[in-house]
RNA sequence: GGGCCAAUAGCUCAGUCAGGUACGAGCGCUCGGCUGAUAACCGGGAGGUCACCGGUUCAAAUCCGGUUUGGCCCA
């Protein structure tokens, strides 16, 4: 690209992201930013990778676009940063929807189909997913490694996982045991508690009557799932509950019930007893030990009988509402089956992974759990145990996938006991820094001291197999089963002929591979290992180890993640159990947790319910970088944002402040052949501006800050920092004063050291931007260095600040300058004395010496930007015209020194005006507004000097500025001069004509005496405006116009330009 | 139902850890100004029960307890 090639006008980011994306095609950008800095410090960053089930939605977006500005940023530090993309490729929420893509409805179809060709489908269906993920990622500027991501379903990748499962296992933590356990029945799997959705069924809700035995009476017990009282093995009561022996109803039909004393009322009328009567009162500990008869031991004669069943215990989870006492069944409850085994009870679970009775079940055997409720409640009533039956309605789990109400079951499962290492993970935590910290210590610690063991087996197909062998008749000891880490040890262990290179991992292939030894033959558990075993292994998974031990030693482990809130139960819980399983570590020594996506209103999004914002919309309004702008304007650390399309178009509006920023030197520089190679910053010193000064100065304040908070992991406030710089301090200020210096049309040092200056600062904030907007960053950069700089921005060194160009003095100069500037312009607007005006003159009544020499060392710069013919400073103890002072009072001196009083004290001296600035004359006007006699000092208050109306004075921070707005001939001179010539430009803009076009012109004022003003100034207004002639009249080709009220009078103007003279001429 | 987080101007958010007048910021609104960087820019103004209720304190947006609403996680 040419160096200061023209630009469009206007800041098009479609335009810039096409051309820019084009270029770094053919430049090879990104390989060769990669090779820029593959000498430097090593920087192991993880990817956690999303799941290939859709597109990329606003959280993802966001996710990713943190990752980039870090990555790119870290590469401008100079680290050789490792930016391996990841995708999570397996797993249930594949399968269902390849099921429903084949309309499948159960196991049975994918067996019937084959699930070599299933598990075929899935493999596809991930990589299209893949596919359109990587592009979505791409299409906003993310820079990784999209050639070359790690995908959980390759064969080094499930060998990762391998290898990682038998590190564990060789530290004895991994076991097969019962679990009671969400399983969905039509996936006929194990389903993790956070894949399970909660939504709203209605449930029978039956209180039935448990016979005692060896005594009158029953126990009441409520359930809302009849279909688990086959399996029910012992009742569970709270020791220090009060209960009550309840005789309901009257003459024989009465019975004796128990229930807890608080709820026999509602029991009672439950039942329809219109009598009853309060017998005893017991404890529970009373009642321990009671034996009643199964209410469906006919119905289910294989029900419990052993030893302690059918007898009533204690148990921690037995709330006193419905009835007090719970029926409990082991086989099925997650609190039943610990506490049933707590008590040593055997466990009976009659429901296979199917939700269907077995034979154990008796009369209920063949029939789906959910569809014999009905049989059930029918027999209990036959039977006169149902006290009440009716319906409630509540949360009840589904499965995510298929909607599928889940039965709890108790099934064989795999695990790793993590809960052996607690005190390890916990002491692990503390090697990793989060960001916020708060979600490490609070959240993360909270659930890594309540995380039960891991379940990592599902009985499905789309998955890493389990690489563990057992002989057919094996003891359950893990010291009796095989479990192979990497495809060799398999490859050299089984019976079969298999090269590991050609090795694919996935079922079915491995479950038809047997090892003999000493003439046993052991089989593969069919089992695949929890989609979560994947994502865990990442951190050593990215680098293909073991396969590839290249890179582990040196890299391992991670330097840094990052990740939204909801993984702190995901992916930084999986990776620290099995890094602390597998290696005894914390795979990760950084975590910036971020946030979710939410709508502008706040909800959550959903793309089920169709509430998304979705970013391909947002780019195609405003673009990418502008929506990369507003992602990266959120605080990173813990918080929700909310989208904002005001917000989203507000940084595209800034860009385009940005954009005209640097277009507006790109003509001059050209024309005057700047050469920034050989006209630096240095080469100029001497002759740099004030302003020039300043900038340069604010910029390495600017680079400072944004370091620090980068360092901090706030690019939020980074970015805030350098858009308020650009909007603020280049183009409010920066580029307002120098304009003047640009238009100089012969070389000058002025101009040149402007031009050095201007330059600087745009390259500098080029790279500061380049992490945030690498599309529009590119573009201001490959405009301002052409062929003499980097091939991309990205390859720039992140600016560093250079405190020999740093001035903090001049700085807080013109920050008092600029408050000064802002008074003068309310002032004036006070006066109803336009800006157009000049003033006679300007008196800065200053109250201390930092005002003092701010104003007196920018006189020049002031009188220009405040348009006076003269600035003038008085300074702090002479007064200058008539002036009052009050106070302002200082509550944190006021409050420990007055107390209760403090806040009457604050108002009086708030609203006391004093003639002279004076602690005794406060004290006075305190006395009389509260009657309270106090005594004042320096510290409670700060003097300030009312201005009279007058003379028009508003107050800054640092002394009042007085504008003098007395009106003199020479004055309205000017004044109306200049408003003829900004009306003339008016039209000649509306006429299109170009800036060095000459025109004639007729002025028309309705005051003679105005109209000779204007006429002294024919030769200023003939300059601004390239008047060629002033006449007295235009015909009707020219363009008329009229303004009414100008100051008083009504002009008439007219223009045509002079015609262009023809090559003949 | 439990844990964690949030709630401040119409909108998006600072300020809360270390209590002391909300000089709050930007956007939007409104009134005015500027005019060859111009679909840009500048100034003024209006706009707040700091979600609610209680407590601690001379003093609470800030600390404590509770409630409500939203988010995430878990049941």
């Amino acid at each position: 690209m040419e160096r200061f090639a023209e630009v469009p006008d206007q800041y098009d980011p479609d335009v810039v992201e096409d051309r820019v994306s084009d270029y770094w095609d053919e430049v090879d950008a990104y390989e060769r930013t990669r090779e820029h800095r593959a000498d430097g410090e090593d920087y192991f960053f993880v990817d956690g990778p999303p799941y290939t089930s859709g597109a990329a939605h606003m959280g993802t977006t966001w996710n990713k676009t943190l990752k980039d500005a870090y990555i790119r940023y870290l590469r401008m530090q100079g680290y050789d940063v490792t930016d391996r993309p990841g995708y999570d490729m397996h797993g249930l929420p594949i399968e269902t929807k390849v099921e429903d893509r084949l309309d499948f409805e159960n196991k049975k179809d994918i067996e019937a189909f084959g699930m070599e060709n299933f598990i075929e489908e899935c493999k596809q269906f991930a990589e299209e997913q893949l596919d359109g993920l990587q592009s979505d990622f791409q299409s906003f500027g993310v820079w990784m490694d999209w050639e070359n991501p790690y995908k959980t379903v390759t064969p080094e990748y499930m060998e990762a996982a391998w290898w990682g499962f038998r590190q564990a296992h060789e530290r004895g933590l991994v076991t097969q045991g019962k679990r009671s356990i969400t399983q969905c029945p039509r996936c006929q799997t194990a389903i993790a508690k956070n894949e399970v959705e909660y939504h709203q069924v209605e449930d029978p809700s039956i209180y039935v009557k448990f016979p005692l035995r060896d005594r009158e009476g029953s126990l009441v017990i409520w359930t809302t799932t009849p279909w688990t009282i086959p399996g029910n093995t012992f009742v569970a009561v709270g020791e220090d509950v009060t209960y009550t022996e309840v005789r309901a109803g009257t003459g024989d039909d009465a019975e004796t019930l128990y229930v807890a004393e608080a709820v026999v009322e509602e029991v009672m009328g439950k039942g329809g007893y219109a009598e009853y009567e309060v017998v005893e009162t017991l404890s529970g500990e009373d009642l321990l030990g009671w034996e009643y008869e199964h209410p469906l031991a006919e119905e289910v004669p294989d029900h419990v009988g052993f030893e302690g069943a059918l007898q009533v215990y204690h148990a921690d989870y037995v709330e006193v509402d419905r009835t007090g006492l719970v029926h409990s069944a082991p086989g099925h409850g997650e609190e039943d089956f610990e506490r049933g085994r707590g008590l040593g009870l055997d466990i009976f679970c009659p429901v296979g992974g199917d939700g269907v009775y077995d034979e154990r079940a008796g009369d209920y055997a063949g029939q789906f759990v959910r569809d014999a409720n009905e049989h059930i409640r029918a027999d209990l009533a036959e039977k006169g145990l149902m006290l009440a039956d009716e319906t409630y309605t509540h949360d009840y789990g589904q499965c995510w996938r298929c909607d599928t109400d889940i039965v709890q079951i108790v099934t064989d499962q795999w695990f790793i006991t993590v809960s052996d290492i607690k005190d390890e993970l916990l002491a692990n935590i503390d090697d990793s820094e989060w960001y916020p910290q708060e979600a490490r210590d609070v959240r993360f610690r909270k659930f890594v001291e309540n995380s039960p063991d891991w379940n990592v087996s599902r009985q499905r197909y789309w998955g890493i197999p389990i690489p563990i062998w057992t002989p057919e008749d094996w003891s359950g000891e893990m010291e009796d089963a095989l479990v192979f880490g990497t495809r060799e040890e398999l490859a050299e262990a089984v019976d079969q002929n298999v090269d590991p290179a050609e090795l694919d991992l996935h079922r079915p292939t491995v479950d038809d591979l047997t090892v003999t030894r000493d003439g046993t033959t052991y089989t593969r558990v069919p089992d695949v290992f929890d989609v979560w075993l994947d994502s865990s292994v990442a951190s050593w998974g990215t680098l293909d180890y073991p396969s590839d031990d290249s890179r582990f030693d040196d890299l391992w482990p991670a330097d840094l993640i990052m990740e939204a809130h909801d993984q702190t139960r995901g992916w930084f819980w999986s990776q620290l159990g099995m890094g602390t399983a597998a290696l005894g570590e914390i795979p990760y020594e950084q975590v910036l947790m971020h946030g979710y996506a939410n709508m502008p209103d706040g909800r959550g999004m959903s793309k089920s319910k169709g509430i998304t914002v979705e970013p391909d919309e947002v780019i195609a309004e405003h673009g990418a970088d502008p929506m990369r702008l507003f992602l990266l304007t959120r605080n990173p650390q813990g918080e929700d944002m909310r989208f904002s399309w005001e917000e989203t178009e507000d940084m595209e509006r800034r860009l385009n402040i940005l954009w005209n920023v640097f277009r507006f030197p790109l003509p001059y520089m050209r024309m005057d052949g700047f050469d920034p190679g050989e006209t630096t910053v240095e080469s100029v010193r001497d002759d740099l501006e004030t302003v020039d000064e300043w900038i340069l100065s604010r910029l390495q304040t600017v680079e400072a800050e944004m370091t620090e908070h980068w360092s901090q992991f706030r690019q939020d406030r980074a970015l805030d920092t350098l858009l308020e710089f650009v909007v603020e301090d280049v183009s409010r200020f920066y580029v307002q004063a120098v304009r003047e210096r640009m238009w100089m049309e012969e070389d000058h040092p002025n101009k040149t050291a402007a031009y050095a200056t201007l330059y600087h600062v745009l390259r500098e904030v080029a790279a500061l931007l380049a992490p945030y907007a690498p599309f529009t960053a590119e573009e201001v950069y490959g405009h301002l260095t052409g062929d003499h700089g980097h091939p991309t921005v990205h390859m720039c060194d992140w600016p560093e600040a250079d405190e020999g160009w740093r001035d903090e003095q001049l700085e807080a100069d013109v920050r008092r300058l600029r408050e000064v500037e802002e008074a003068g312009a309310d002032a004036r607007q006070q006066a109803e004395r336009s800006l157009r005006w000049p003033v006679t003159r300007v008196v800065v009544g200053a109250d201390d010496e930092g005002a003092v020499g701010a104003v007196d060392r920018h006189r020049n710069l002031l009188r220009e930007r405040l348009n006076a013919r003269a600035v003038e400073l008085v300074e702090p103890g002479d007064d200058w015209g008539e002036v009052a002072y009050s106070a302002r009072a200082d509550m944190s001196v006021l409050g420990p020194a007055f107390g209760a009083d403090a806040g009457d004290v604050m108002n009086a001296l708030n609203e006391a005006e004093v003639a002279e600035p004076t602690l005794a004359a406060l004290e006075d006007a305190v006395a009389d507004a509260t009657g309270m006699d106090v005594a004042l000092t320096e510290e409670m208050i700060t003097f300030e000097t009312n201005t009279p109306p007058e003379v028009s004075g508003v107050e800054f921070d640092g002394g009042v500025v007085y504008v003098d707005t007395t009106l003199t001939e020479d004055i309205e001179r000017e004044g109306y001069a200049r408003e003829v010539v900004r009306r003339l430009q008016e039209m000649r803009k509306a006429l299109d004509l170009d800036i060095e076009t000459e025109v004639r012109v007729a002025v028309d004022v309705n005051d003679d005496r105005v109209a000779g003003l204007v006429r002294d100034r024919e030769g200023y207004i003939a300059e601004e405006v390239r008047v060629a002639a002033f006449v007295d009249d235009l015909d009707d080709d020219a363009r008329h116009e009229r303004f009414e009220d100008v100051e008083g009078v009504t002009l008439e103007l007219a223009v045509e330009p002079v015609a262009a003279p023809t090559a003949d001429d």
